[in-house]
DNA sequence: CTGCATCCACTAGGATACTG
DNA sequence: CAGTATCCTAGTGGATGCAG
């Protein structure tokens, strides 16, 4: 099962079926287009939420807060909050947050890689 | 802007906004958990429908048969059907999908590497 | 076995307005 | 500027039935 490949080597036993849907919990969060779109963005930097916003091409105000709620609580990305008037807010990735850039970098190489493949096989496919 | 970055190196002039516009809605498709578990699934295994289904823990009929239209239609698996009865259907990924399962892999890797990580940045969130 | 269509509950996600 | 709350629509996704 791919669940079970998610959790090769875990320590087993009685924490199996928790660590089970833990992992699958967490894999669907990280696994959608805003998380990974707002991580890509991060990158090294550090960005103010209406930078962010501006950065991720489409994000809603919603959507954005949303996920970056979503990033903090499962520890990928910090919230600073610098009490001033107005309010300064700027989100960092973690360390384990820097630790997936790799895997959205593949996907985006991935991606622009096999535009054209994917154009004519769309072209296959309808026709 | 992110949507930028996933362009970087690309044919520039009139072909920008089309690619660009094409680059965003496949990423879309392709970073979705159904779409990302299914290629974890696959691998470099051939699996008929069924198989897919009880390999993908939790994915119902529907989604399964959207997603896998949708990473055909793209060119990511190959649907090939044999005309017996009962009729047997076998997905493989194609060489484009293979390309793709480094980075399921990395997610996958990081998600099991960082389960206690996450687990105790959420007790902290919460309280 | 595989796939399509239908119904239905539910959530995603945009727009907007209001608070600190 | 950042965040929350509300409304509202379109789409997601499960269950089921039927056809090939």
């Amino acid at each position: 099962m791919v669940t079970k490949q998610l959790l090769a080597g875990l320590p087993e036993d009685a924490d199996l079926r928790r660590s089970d849907s833990l992992a699958r919990e967490i894999f669907s969060d990280v696994a959608n287009k805003w998380a990974l779109l707002i991580i890509e963005a991060l990158g090294e930097r550090t960005l103010r939420f209406g930078e962010l916003r501006d950065e991720v091409e489409g994000v809603s105000h919603k959507m954005l807060t949303q996920n970056l709620r979503m990033l903090e609580r499962n520890g990928l990305v910090d919230r600073t909050v610098h009490p001033t008037v107005p309010p300064r807010v700027e989100y960092t990735l973690t360390g384990p947050g820097r630790d997936l850039r790799g895997a959205v970098d593949a996907i985006c190489g991935w991606t622009h890689q096999h535009l054209s493949h994917i154009e004519r096989a769309r072209g296959r496919f309808g026709g």
